[in-house]
DNA sequence: ATAGGACTTAAGAAAATCTTAAAGATTTAT
DNA sequence: ATAAATCTTTAAGATTTTCTTAAGTCCTAT
């Protein structure tokens, strides 16, 4: 499913300027103007994410959030000119989950996108069973059917490869040390247990990488932990 | 989310108390009997609310609440004996929200714990908490994943190199010395370690400085340390 | 202008971290 | 009960990071 994005601000240029970068990333983005017009289309359509800004003529970005609210749960990044700080405080107290100071940098503007979406999907995976599917590149889930596909090839896994592979692709891009995934998988305190989860996540990789030794996937960060490459 | 209270008293009696009445309130309740414990406890975990005794062997609170305010907005109360007035008002000058003399009344320990996380939570404590991704002008860096971007280009950091970066950028615009840099990554003391830094820095410059000899993000402020500039 | 302290830079030794292979222990399936 | 599969442990080697030393350069106050 297509992931939506209402843009609003009452300055088109910089809504043109978002819908651009949102786009190349392959959201659908939907545009409005001021306040009035975002709940109007947060009524009609099924948006997944909200960037608005806070000083709108007819109704503003809070007031706005406020109305929002009452029926949508929907993660809120805020926009705002650099010094208004107040306006920063009282936004994130009206349910906004992020804000952004104007000008800004789209590559920043991408990544806390990213970052509240997958808070937002995070939450919301628990109720639907929806999600069972995870994939990253070549490298893909079912969870349903606990098949792992890399590179179009069917790997077989056991079962604690599969829960740390699982573990990893679900938060793909986010790091994990060796404690915490020992931990998520085995559910006891990690003690002398670091080498157990390196040698698992070396047959990981001899079953998923085309060349273990220089894995596409499955990546080291040094001194921190490993993570799946979000591709 | 559930809400983290640290405690921290010399008196294991003490903690145990006031473990037991904010465990009763539905609060999660870790536990320091030092200064220094404190701190380090802090540098791990995400805590809401400290209440920490004024007199402590090792490291007394007053210092400790000096060293935390470093990096840490959390509110701190303040526990003292009866008569310690001098005390009193020196902790609140530190950065104290509040006190409560010895012994004292539980259901006040109560009130004035929510009262302060309640102030707290107003004040939007969402900005360093919840947030993963930091930045200032072309500089940015994403928690979660690791990745440090400068000027749109994904720069490779050593794990202490990342986190000297991470604490500047946190906290863009303050200076850090190096002694303080030193303290905060190595939790211990900085004695001659002043070349250490120097050349981390150094590295960290080579990395994410277009031209390490005229830094752009990374300044040094003569005779005092070094700060990311907020941009 | 210059001396002295403060910062920068380079290079190599030392330490820490990760990878990998292989063998033994445990669990699961037949 | 036995075989097969899976998991854990060990340990050596490879790699990366960190620290130290030492010699530079740059600021600032006199």
């Amino acid at each position: 499913m297509m992931t939506s994005i209402l843009v609003c601000d009452d300055d088109p240029k910089i809504v043109d300027a978002i819908e651009i970068y949102l786009y190349k990333e392959g959201y659908r983005v939907l545009k409005a103007y001021d306040g009035e017009e975002a709940v109007e289309i947060l009524k009609k359509e099924n948006v997944q994410l909200l960037i608005i800004d806070i000083m709108m003529p007819k109704m503003d970005g809070i007031r706005a959030t406020v109305k929002i609210r009452e029926t949508n749960a929907l993660p809120i990044i805020f926009l705002s000119a650099k010094s208004e700080d107040t306006d920063k405080v009282l936004g994130l107290n009206m349910g906004a989950d992020d804000y952004i100071t104007k000008p800004f940098n789209p590559l920043e503007l991408i990544a806390r996108v990213k970052a509240a979406l997958r808070r937002y999907t995070m939450l919301g995976s628990l109720d639907t069973d929806n999600n069972v599917i995870f994939s990253s590149g070549g490298l893909m889930i079912n969870d349903e059917t606990k098949e792992v596909l890399a590179d179009g090839e069917e790997v077989r896994l056991t079962p604690i490869e599969y829960q740390i592979l699982l573990l990893l692709v679900k938060n793909k891009g986010k790091v994990f040390s060796i404690d915490q995934i020992y931990e998520n998988i085995w559910n006891e305190e990690a003690i002398g247990a670091d080498n157990t989860v390196a040698v698992h996540i070396r047959h990981i990789r001899e079953k998923i990488e085309i060349n273990p030794k220089d894995p596409k996937y499955l990546k080291v960060v040094w001194g921190v932990g490993y993570k799946v490459e979000n591709l």
